[in-house]
DNA sequence: AGAGCTTACCCAATCGTTTGGGTAGAAGAT
DNA sequence: ATCTTCTACCCAAACGATTGGGTAAGCTCT
């Protein structure tokens, strides 16, 4: 381990003295990498330095640095909550790229209350960021206009609005995979269970799941759209309301999230419906408890770590004064016994 | 929103300038809340100083304060990881406690693996947090004792080791709690999916269970204790064992973990046992994914956002010099679908 | 009227780094 | 022999806030 902490923590002014040169040269030289920069010092000065810094277990002072160079290496990320599998996931490839390039990362909670977002990105701004991951952006909201007039860099994470820069899945796609999966299984009659209709997620995941349903001959109307939230008593209630709507039952049902389409597995079991028989029922994100739960999920599979690691390296990119496309991961679909076997006879006769 | 970002941000000295005092008198009236500390300015001049720094979106520079104090204000958090539910959680409460308390908090991920702990350690001590809520703590290892010798202020959060301050679940508690409702319920032969044997929550929890399990009269051997990962696929690996153990199967399985026992429901669901009728299930955390399952799971309830709170309370008294006592909440049972039925009738005849 | 106390400030050093601008001495060029 | 160019350093001023120690003016008290 690094330093010591006890004692006295070891300055620079502390390695030149005990040298006999001063700090600055000291700073040049272990400032930068291998190579001496600017001839700031001798080979063997270089050596010394270094030499001496690693025995006394130097590790500089962020605070003084960033005192001085106007940066701090440290980058916000907020997020709807962190108890969000999806999201906690997102920020493990955020916490690892950034470490990668010398940054730290901190995390918020919103809880998707534009409200908390400006507290929260306030607090981040007073801990003077160099920069914010917006990982709970909502399509309406004139929050991100307001930051990019203040010219406060950031990126958008999970959720696109706009051309702002941002790294999500290409959930439109994703939701062209479930209609395909799902139409070649020979289902005609579904509902989608769509989320939060703020986020571009759910709005996205839909869209791509109707006009690709469409474009193959399917028919599907509002009614059978029903938005909710994104946890298991929101998909629980969602999934309520279209078995009770008096219709016939869909013998399909997408939710475009694993957790709301757990509560509607939870609701379809206490209409005495079996899923992957009954009715089939497909998720997205691929969250590890998908493949594990009693009837495995179907589910649209992104790759969280590295939309999180994308976000950093996009913020990166913004730091540095350029204007990044949006990158849109590739989704897969990830089929299980919630949707394998075929749609129920009695409707495919119909 | 506060400041501008945009333009240049404006410092003490800025105030001082506009106001023509001395920027160590605006400092000493910002600094000190409401009373006018040691007669460092007439009540007009706070308020005009307090004026002023409204008007202009002041907002001090942690960095260049820490320099002078020797006081980031920062709290670093090592958990295992962050997409654990649990942990998630507990992270919120000590985000939400740690900004009561003017503090900002890091977290990392240590996969607990000792290595990284050391690393992430390293790394937050280089960024000079004031002090670490250890998530991760393993019940051997050496690093708490490296720790307290470098006399680094640290608390445990959610695992305790020995006498060193930690918040926790009382989860010897919480382990008699289930083994009281499964022994009522008329459970005879049961089985432990313990978890990791190196994280104090799951000896506890076990070891709770089996002494209170003994001394209602119950037997329940070496055999019947089976170690596994905390995750699904731990507890499904964990059930199968059980389950193809040769012997006849338990009627009542306790998982110290609800991911575990969801993973072991899986598992029960492929031998054809039907979960709450041929075999209770009890998991612990109660994660808000329990009530929602298929079949509701019964889970011991534990306040983890508390614990989260607690442990930055924990911390606060140890950067006074305090040293506190380890801090065990309470957790109550939620009985639910997957224990609430008798235990089947054939075991109890027996 | 002088001592003593308040009040309301100001001064300057300090925290640990970084960085633009020296400069003395040696080597090389003409 | 003079001029230029390196090399290998040193100097000092920042960055923004905090804080121990002044001090001048005004008031009180005797």
């Amino acid at each position: 381990m690094g330093k010591v902490n006890g004692g006295r923590t070891v300055t620079l002014k502390d390695l030149a003295r005990e040298l006999g040169i001063h700090p600055s040269t000291v700073s040049r030289v272990l400032h930068s990498g291998s190579d001496v920069a600017k001839g700031a010092a001798s080979q063997a000065t270089a050596e010394r330095v270094r030499e001496l810094a690693r025995k006394r277990g130097y590790s500089p002072d962020p605070q003084a640095a960033s005192l001085r160079t106007r940066q701090t290496k440290l980058l916000g990320v907020i997020v709807p909550r962190l108890s969000d599998l999806v999201l906690a996931l997102m920020y493990e490839g955020i916490d690892e790229a950034a470490a990668e390039m010398g940054y730290s990362a901190f995390v918020m909670n919103s809880r998707d209350d534009p409200e908390e977002q400006r507290r929260k990105i306030d607090l981040m701004l007073a801990r003077r960021v160099d920069g914010l991951i917006i990982g709970d952006a909502h399509l309406d909201g004139s929050l991100l206009q307001e930051l990019s007039a203040r010219k406060v860099p950031f990126v958008l994470m999970n959720r696109r609005v706009q051309e702002y820069p941002s790294a999500t899945c290409d959930d439109v796609l994703g939701g062209e995979l479930v209609a395909e999966h799902l139409w070649e299984k020979g289902h005609r009659r579904v509902s989608v269970i769509a989320g939060e209709p703020y986020a571009s997620t759910a709005v996205d995941r839909t869209s791509g799941f109707i006009s690709r349903w469409r474009s193959l001959g399917g028919q599907i109307s509002d009614d059978d759209v029903v938005w909710s939230r994104f946890d298991t008593a929101g998909g629980r209630g969602a999934a309520k309301g279209i078995l009770t709507s008096g219709k016939p039952h869909p013998t399909a049902l997408f939710a475009v999230n694993d957790f709301a389409a757990i509560g509607a597995m939870g609701e379809l079991r206490s209409h005495g419906l079996t899923v992957g028989q009954d009715v089939a029922v497909v998720g997205y994100n691929d969250t590890s408890l998908a493949a594990e739960l009693p009837i495995p999920l179907t589910s649209v599979h992104s790759p969280m770590l590295d939309i999180g690691r994308t976000a950093v390296h996009l913020i990166q990119r913004v730091l540095r004064g350029e204007q990044p496309e949006p990158a849109a991961l590739k989704p897969t679909l990830r089929v299980r016994e919630s949707s394998a076997s075929r749609a129920p006879a009695e409707v495919r006769a119909r």
